[in-house]
DNA sequence: AATGAATGAGTATTCATTCAT
DNA sequence: AATGAATGAATACTCATTCAT
């Protein structure tokens, strides 16, 4: 509860003030408790920076969660990743002020801010995961996929955060079909029904869903 | 000759003391001057950051321009892919301090990481578009895919310099085959000469289902 | 009491060190606390010097309160004159080293300079107003009189202060009777009871010469 | 010439910058020379600041000696304070930013500042003396006086170039009228005249010339 | 649990001045 | 006479952190 109320203000003067500018007095006076209160839930500015960034992730995750549980029997892989990047789109989008702040702005090595990242991973790999399994994707080397992919959205949400250029759709789209084909995959019939070589455009991982369906 | 001594200088004290720790006096120090002559060929802490990064894509850059010369005729895609991963393993190997303190330790946001960063966009896109010419790729959004391949090389390389968890033929040609799966690179003469299962160089996963399909 | 432990402290380097030289540090360690503490309690060090300068005249208007109440019934304004005069020579000269400091070696457009002047500036205006209301003195203009006088007296008590030329006795009255004079006083019943020359508070020269003529 | 050129130089930066902004670089690129040139001509910056009050108080000067070669055969004590006074406003509304800078801003103290009011001081030390000769004028000590007034007039001055309050006209009346009654300027038929006490309004030296035209 | 007065280490940056050319 | 690259001393100010109450 204080934690959270901390977090808050946090979360306020950091995006208004900036990454190096808001000072733990700030701080405090928004959460509108005494300094050494924030030091009685955080240990330093350090650990309020990665509760901060734990929080996003969590946030986020708890985004990711919600959708999947809506009956449908199993997304295919490619909707699956569409759905995550669009979700990941949508999520840095909403809090763009605070996403810059915590990733754009601070040094990767800042305390918090990997460990936050495997959270995201977490997802990445569960996704990754769940198409081997189903036969639907085929990576050599898993772990170093997710990592690659991982990195490669997140830059290109911080790209595209800082300095918008594509619209939602057409990013959405690219980066989907850009991490399907780096996975391979196939879509959940894939050995039924072989495609035609360079058969068009790429992003079309979800396409290609409609296109079965159609 | 004066900034080239003041860099290397700044560069040998970044990687003993840290990117925080590193005081312009230890800068100045290192290289033999006085303070103010630091000041009067970069502005502030963070110009000469900006140039140090900007150095170290140069010098990469121009790594990269050596062995086209060699005088082949001219190589596939898929092998300048391999090429300018393994390039960029190398020398994120051979630099690994500094490029810890550069790019891991540094913010993003930092003045210059962005604009060092258009050098390796540069070399990235060249690929890109030389593959789109000659046939061998297809890609619907080339700068998009050239932001998020960036990225996703980037953080890998960041990760492994970090943390070595892969041998470098293992990493070199995992991320090799992410990006020519990505970018649905069929090599020079795919359709002429279809390639066996796992042979040779990794990576050409969509090539390898084209050929099957075929 | 912090304030005022900051503020001796303050004024014994000022004293000693000079304005320039005088360094935060100096303060802090001279009143035993530190240096965060200072600017607890004054935000710069201009602020500082605001602070020394208000005490200074606040002091002054305190020991000027202090006669008055002596019972008598009321001083003529001729009489009230040169006791400004002689407490603001008396301050000026036991206060030398900080008087000079404060307002012969720092600029006058530095913050608090004038606030602090505001206080002087209303003990000359009372005793204008005094003077009007009983019909001792006449002036056209009497806000621009009062700034007048003040800085003619605070000019000739800066240069006395700095290079002492004439006795406390001669200078008093001199400076007196400038402002009398310039004031047009007339003395408290002048038209009634004629003075002889010389006789008794100086400076009521163009009483004098009226009379004279009269 | 070239000392000139730099003089000019600096009261441009000065009064843009302000005092302690401008540089002696600044200076040095505002002049089109080179910073060591400055130095071959002003030993530092304090002697810089010092030449721009001296030629500040020649040009003072310099205006005031014009207007007596008229050709009238003497003007009144009373005419020349007036006339004094005037070209002094004049002058400090002429020169409003320059004399802010460099006599509001700058510390009393500064080298230069005594002895370009030294200049000030001849001027009104020779309209005193001229005075007494001529009998119009009764001053007990005219050296107290003399600074008294001066710093009198240079105070109002100060304020008035910072915040106009006043016309010109009532603000030259009235300083004239209160330097003549602290001078006990009678004019120059005094003698011949007398005048009632308290008869009118302060600041009436002129006005007195101008009775005795009617 | 909460407070907030006190701490004090820590450093980038400026700029007057010099002097070899 | 002129230059301008090089110098390096010198300091106000911040703010994360602590701890007595």
């Amino acid at each position: 509860m204080r934690r959270e109320q901390i977090l808050d203000a946090a979360e306020r003067v950091l995006v208004e003030r900036g990454l190096g500018a808001a000072t733990m007095a700030d701080v405090a006076e928004a959460a509108a408790v005494a300094k050494g209160t924030v030091y009685l839930y955080f240990e330093s500015k350090t650990e309020l920076l990665a509760g901060l960034r734990a929080r996003y992730f969590e946030r986020f995750a708890a985004m990711l969660d919600d959708p999947p549980d809506e009956g449908r029997p199993r997304a295919g892989t490619a909707e699956r990743v569409e759905r995550l990047v669009a979700a990941a789109y949508d999520f840095a989008r909403a809090n763009h002020a605070l996403h810059h702040m915590l990733f754009h702005e601070a040094g990767f090595g800042e305390v918090g801010h990997a460990d936050a990242f495997a959270r995201a991973r977490a997802v990445m790999a569960d996704l990754v995961e769940a198409g081997r399994a189903s036969g639907e994707l085929t990576v050599a080397d898993p772990a170093l996929a997710i990592d690659f992919l991982l990195h490669g959205l997140h830059g290109v949400l911080v790209e595209a955060t800082h300095h918008p250029r594509l619209p939602r759709r057409r990013l959405v789209a690219g980066v989907t079909g850009l991490i399907c084909q780096a996975l391979g995959v196939t879509g959940p019939a894939a050995p039924t029904r072989p495609r035609a070589p360079g058969s068009g455009s790429t992003g079309r991982g979800p396409g290609r869903e409609r296109d079965r369906r159609a």
